[in-house]
DNA sequence: CACAAAATGCAATATCATTGCAAAAAAGGA
DNA sequence: TCCTTTTTTGCAATGATATTGCATTTTGTG
């Protein structure tokens, strides 16, 4: 699915930024941050980044992709996920040595209890750390 | 162990900043952000605390608790850290209504293959997230 | 093409993070 | 205990990051 396809499967108008922004998620192998996005176009306005990832992130579009920097990066979702229902139950891995985060769909989140020590799980994330591919072949 | 012992032991100076933030990590349930440590006292320098942090984190006293806030918290560290070793295995709980994060010792991360996908991993972070004991009962 | 609704970009503001440097405090020896 | 050296602290300055209100521009619809 193209950028367009999928603006106006969530019922969002079709503007310039939301589609080059989208295009770059899609081309992109691995998780973007903010500044990530921000140097990929020689001008776009950082307001408008923010909030055009939160409307993203609101449709389903992409999922915010916690890597253990303080910095968020978010990537594609998986096809399931639709507005206000995220199904992105999946490791994530951040690269130490280039600081890149790729989506490790096939390493799913740990199951566990629905309480425990008296407190309510409802979200688990995974991530791993180390070197990726890239950086082990230099 | 008191804070003094603590800091004895790790061959550091007892200056008035480290033994007050030391004692509050010692009496602390949960893990604290910078602007906990802030606001527990009245005046103290946002830089020499970042700098304490960072001593600490070193020498094997507190470590980071990564919760999937943009902030890093910090908690103390289990008995058997030292210089530049942690062992600090566990998951973090991060409740969604209060903000607090805790350790769950109990909890170790899981054991993940060394070598995935081409990707080395060196380290495994786990986050639970939901609602926090004191957050249920009221 | 024109109008209403939505999105964008700017101004302003607040928080967070880091470095260099001078003053203050702690450690160690006499 | 006092003095000297070393370490730590706190201030000044700077830069990155994040968020809101509002006027302008763009998009969608008839």
């Amino acid at each position: 699915m193209n950028s367009i396809q999928i603006l106006e499967q969530s019922g969002l108008s079709k503007t310039e930024v939301r589609k080059k922004v989208l295009a770059l998620f899609i081309e992109s192998q691995s998780a973007l941050s903010l500044s990530d996005i921000e140097s990929a176009f020689s001008k776009i306005d950082r307001i408008t980044l923010y909030r055009t990832l939160k409307t993203f992130e609101t449709k389903g579009i992409i999922h915010k992709a916690v890597d253990g920097t303080n910095h968020p990066k978010y990537a594609m979702c998986e096809a399931s996920c639709s507005e206000h229902k995220h199904h992105d139950n999946h490791a994530h891995f951040h690269c130490l040595s280039c600081g890149k985060t790729v989506c490790f769909e096939q390493v799913a989140n740990p199951s566990i209890p629905e309480v425990l020590n008296g407190y309510t799980v409802e979200e688990t994330t995974l991530i791993l750390s180390g070197t990726c591919k890239d950086c082990l072949e230099e």
